[in-house]
DNA sequence: CACAGGATATACT
DNA sequence: GTATATCCTGTGA
């Protein structure tokens, strides 16, 4: 089990290639980004809100917000010596349940199964009812990675506040990113 | 490539 | 109260 009782920016790139399921669907984890307390992109920047609230809670839970109105999207809640942070799940390589996968989002290319946080909770069901969940019982499954994958950091997706932190986490390589890596 | 879709939060009047 | 921005995606040019 990973230990989410460190600083993010620990946490993040050892995510890549761990496994992640909901409910026995999912795959594994190729894109994360990172998002610290003292970060004008994070939700956790001006402090606790309704929305954000499990992001100050326990570490090693599930937080849950709505994008642009329409979208959900999964974050994994760290902590380090009481400062909250998350990591941002962008896409994942699937390969559990693909058929489910495949209903849920309503197309066949595994390309586009969970390439994207938004696509992503589709194709796991994730919604609100998962916010502030723990990651370690059911419905959600995580497993550390068990073999060794070369990751690469750079430039964060769909922003507009500090763009020129590194703290985009990806498997080089993976066809499965939701965009190409850009370096910060 | 442009842009609609439309919840939630914050910053203004 | 109104305005603006947002950790995005599908569709149609």
């Amino acid at each position: 089990m990973i230990d989410f009782s460190r600083s993010v920016h620990e946490v993040a790139p050892e995510l890549i290639g761990a496994t992640l399921l909901v409910d026995g669907i999912g795959g594994r984890v190729v894109e994360v980004e990172a998002y610290d307390r003292e970060d004008p992109a994070s939700h956790g920047y001006r402090g606790r809100t309704e929305r954000n609230s499990s992001m100050f809670g326990p570490p090693g839970h599930a937080y849950v917000y709505r994008s642009y109105g329409i979208h959900w999207c999964l974050n994994l809640v760290c902590e380090s010596e009481g400062v909250p942070s998350a990591v941002l799940v962008r896409a994942l390589e699937p390969t559990r349940g693909l058929d489910e996968m495949r209903t849920r989002r309503g197309l066949d290319d595994l390309r586009l199964l969970a390439s994207g946080p938004g696509r992503l909770c589709q194709a796991l069901g994730i919604t609100r009812e998962h916010d502030g969940l723990p990651l370690d019982r059911p419905p959600f499954e995580l497993l550390a990675r068990a073999e060794p994958v070369q990751v690469h950091a750079g430039a964060r997706v769909g922003i507009t506040r500090a763009t020129e932190l590194p703290w985009r986490y990806a498997e080089a390589g993976s066809r499965f990113l939701s965009r190409p890596l850009r370096p910060a």
